[in-house]
Order: C-alpha cells, then structure tokens, then sequence
DNA sequence: TTTGTATATCGCAATATTACGATTAATTAT
DNA sequence: ATAATTAATCGTAATATTGCGATATACAAA
C-alpha cells in the first residue's frame, strides 16, 4: 500500500493506522515533552494547582503553559475544572492507568523471549 | 526565569529541565507516533524481525521505516544486531521496564489523591 | 463602573518532524 | 567480477510543534 497522491510529506496518516494504534500514540505523543512531564511531576507533588502556580514553577510564558495544558487536557492526562475565576488542574489517574497497563502488557509479552 | 536572548522559538530548550525529565520526555516521545507503535506491536508479535518485513507490514515507504526505526533504536526501545546482509531487530525489555515503573510510580502518587 | 486577576486564544517566527524517491554501502549469491 | 538483496543516508517538500508577546474573555473586587 502506498499513497494514492503527491500529498504525501511531513503529515502523519492516522487512515494507515489502527484506531487503537493512533489512539495509544496521540496519550504518549502528549506526554513527549519535558514541559509537559515537569507540569506533570508538579501535579503530582501538589496534587491539585491552578495555572499561574505553573507558570511560576517552570521557565516558560503563561501563554506557553496554557498550550501545554491544553494539549494534556485534550489527550486525557490531566483534568480542569473551573474553580471561581482560576481553574484546578490535577492528574487524570484514569488515563495513567491506561498507560501503566499498557506498558505491563508489554513486559508480560516480552518476558521470557530471546533476542537476536 | 525566561530567555535571556530572542532566539526562543520553535525549539525546546532541554537546559531548562532537569535531565531527568529530558531523558523520560525523549524516551515518550520516540514511541509518539503510530508507526512506531505498530513497529513496537509488530515486534511484539513475532518476537524478532528484520526491516523489510516490517516495510511489508505498514504502508511506508523502506526510507521511512529505517528512520522509524533509527529513532526507537536512539531512544533504547528497540535492539538492532547485524545478522548477516540484514538486521535481525527486538524489543529492548529494558527501556519498556523502566517507563512500566515510571508509569506505575505515578499511579501509586495518584492513589487516594483527590482531585478538584 | 472600573480595576485587577486568571486563563485562553491569536498571530507570528523558527525549528522539528514526517514522508518520499534516489542514492550509497555492505554483504551474499551467481 | 557482477548482480541481487538489505538497510542506511541524503536531499527535498510539506506539515507540525514550540515559544513568545499581545490581545481577548470572564469573573471578582473596589
């Protein structure tokens, strides 16, 4: 199988995968930023923060942090709710433990096999 | 703390985290994208395989699924061994040990944590 | 009503990523 | 020696991501 036209650069085809496949890939993809793992490291340790302590712990402009957050909103890691006028984020333990499980799925199928 | 020059777009400066985020954030993004994830779950399956069987499993062009695999090799999720005319490639059950922890510690901080 | 606080969104610039075909390099087979 | 096979690398084009400042929005306080 290949592509049918010239458009064909730079774009990841999420029609040549599965929906699991690009499901499994867009968490993790959220995940691959050290911004992101800091924000997430942060809640872990407070437990629940609005936005403006965030951006009074890591090096970045309060705009930067807000797409940050967006973008582990939207793939589930973290969760927001409107609190007053400022918004607590906290983790999302549901998609973590989809994560955690996935990757002890790996280590289960990888137990016990032999390498080249 | 913010740049101390203009040249601050695009680019995620990795001295503004701790190595250790750098490193878990590196680690999570080679495995972003469904390619590699249907790589890894391919490896998965038939335990050990060389790229042209994979170049036959997806719908990539040869070109595209060596540097696929270039980046997981980099980011120690893969192993690759020279068998000889071609690479015999498997999962590196090391690096997937250590994202199982990091993912299962995160799970034990969101225990009994109560969100907002 | 105006001011302040908190966050999101917009527009821009620069770099990174993804994908391809073509080529190269290295090994094996004829 | 030549041809075939396997995989990596190069060059290129297009899209995606990252970051900023500026602005917009929404609510609370004065």
């Amino acid at each position: 199988m290949r592509y049918t036209n010239n458009i064909h650069m730079g774009i990841t085809r999420a029609d040549l995968f599965t929906a699991e496949q690009n499901h499994i890939a867009n968490i993790i993809k959220a995940l691959g930023h050290p911004a992101r793992i800091a924000i997430i490291e942060y809640l872990l340790k407070v437990n629940v923060c609005i936005c403006s302590d965030i951006v009074e712990e890591l090096p970045l402009a309060q705009s930067t942090i807000s797409q940050h957050l967006k973008e582990l909103k939207n793939a589930g890691l973290i969760k927001g709710n409107i609190e007053g006028t400022s918004i607590c984020y906290c983790i999302d333990e549901k998609t973590f433990g989809f994560l955690k499980n996935y990757f002890g799925g790996i280590m289960v199928n990888t137990q016990n096999q032999k390498c080249c």
